[in-house]
DNA sequence: ATCGTCAGGCTAACGTTGTTAGCCTGACGA
DNA sequence: TCGTCAGGCTAACAACGTTAGCCTGACGAT
C-alpha cells in the first residue's frame, strides 16, 4: 500500500478517485453515505479492496477534508485578491470580503464543513503547510495580530457552524448578525 | 411505552436513570461508550429492555441533552446573578462573566457539549422553553439586541468549539483570543 | 523464454452496532 | 380469580468497519 501520510501532496491516482468520490457521495447524500461499501462501489470494485489503498476509513476521511481545506484556502485566497483588485485595500471591506466567501463555502458544503470541523484535526496526516495557508487570509486581515485574528475566526466558525445545524431561530436576520459581528471586530484593536 | 416528547419535563424514573447512566458513560469515555448495549449493561438490564422506555436511540440522546442545556442555563444564571450580587452592574463585566461560564461548561463536560452543539438541535422533543432559557442570559448581556447577542453568541460557541477539538495551535493564549472577542463585542453598538 | 514478485482485485468471515419480534413473568385492578 | 400489561428476556437481522487469505495479470530479471 502507498504511504499516504505527512507529505499528502502525492496521491496515487486511485487515492484521489477514491477521494472524488467520497466528496461527491458526502456532498449528495451526507455522512450516512461515507460506507466503505458504498465508496467501493461506486468505483466499481468491492470494500475490501479500499484497503490497498488506504489504511482505514478516518485515513480515507483525511484524504477528504485535505481537498476540502485545499478548496477552502483557494476561495480565501481569491476573495481576498478580489477585493485588493477592485478597491483601495483598507482592511475592514476586505474582512467582510473573507468572512463571505468563508461562510458561502460552509455553505455550500455543509457536509464537508462538519467533517473539516466538527472534530480534532489530524494535522499528522496533513500535507504540511496546509492549515496555514487556509489561516493566512484570515491572519492577514486581523493585521496579523494573533489574538485578534483567532477571535474572529472562531466568530466565523461559530456562525456558520450554527447557521448550518439550523440553530438559529427561524426567522432570524444572520446577515444583521454578520454585521454586527464584522463591525465589532473591525473597530481598532484597542 | 411512556411518551417522552414535546413536553419532556416529566419523566419516568427509568428515564431519568437511564439518562442519568448516559451522561456519565458519555462524560467518562465518550460517544463511543454511549452505547445501547453498554447504557443497559450499566442499570442490570438488556439492550432491548431499553426500548421500552425510549423509542430509539437518538430519544436517548435528547434526554441527555435536555439535561444538559437545563444544567447550563443553570450555570449561566448563576453566574449572571453572581455578577450582579457582587457589583454594580454594568454590562461588559457581566458579559465576562457570562463568557466564562459557558467555557468552563464546555471544557468541564466537551463530549456533552458536543453532543448538544454539533448537530441540528431536536426542538421537537426537547422541553418547551428549555432553549429560551439557556440563550436568555446571553440575550440580556447583548441589551436584548439579537443580532448582537448571536453574534456573541456565536463567538462563544466557535471559541469553546475549536478549543474543546484542539483546533488551536499548541501555545495559543487563549485567553488572550477571549478578550480580544469580548472587547470587540463591549463596545457600544454602533 | 521463463520465472518471481507484487499490485490490486476477490470471497468469506468476524465482531459490533442499532433495532425488531416474540416470549415470559409478576403485580394489580375488576 | 382472572385479564391486562409493564418490563424484563433471548434470538435474530441488516449494516458497518475490518481482517485473512486467495487469485490473477503485468513486469523486471535471469
Amino acid at each position: 500500500m502507498p504511504d499516504t501520510a505527512q507529505t499528502g501532496g502525492n496521491l496515487t491516482y486511485r487515492q484521489t478517485q477514491i477521494a472524488t468520490v467520497a466528496r461527491a457521495l458526502l456532498d449528495a447524500e451526507g455522512p450516512p453515505a461515507l460506507t466503505m461499501r458504498r465508496i467501493a462501489g461506486e468505483l466499481g470494485i468491492k470494500a475490501p479492496s479500499l484497503y490497498k489503498h488506504v489504511p482505514d476509513k478516518t485515513a480515507l476521511e483525511v484524504l477528504v477534508v485535505a481537498a476540502g481545506f485545499a478548496e477552502l484556502a483557494d476561495a480565501l485566497e481569491a476573495a481576498a485578491a478580489d477585493w485588493a483588485d477592485a478597491a483601495g485595500a483598507d482592511g475592514t471591506g476586505r474582512l467582510v470580503a473573507i468572512a463571505g466567501a468563508y461562510r458561502a463555502f460552509a455553505v455550500a458544503h455543509p457536509h464537508l464543513y462538519r467533517l473539516m470541523n466538527y472534530q480534532p484535526l489530524r494535522r499528522d496526516l496533513l500535507p504540511t503547510g496546509l492549515e496555514a495557508r487556509a489561516a493566512q487570509p484570515v491572519a492577514e486581515a486581523a493585521g496579523n495580530d494573533a489574538a485578534r485574528a483567532r477571535a474572529m475566526w472562531a466568530f466565523a466558525h461559530g456562525m456558520v457552524s450554527l447557521e448550518i445545524d439550523g440553530r438559529f431561530p427561524p426567522g432570524a436576520d444572520l446577515d444583521e448578525a454578520w454585521r454586527a459581528g464584522l463591525t465589532a471586530f473591525a473597530a481598532p484593536a484597542s
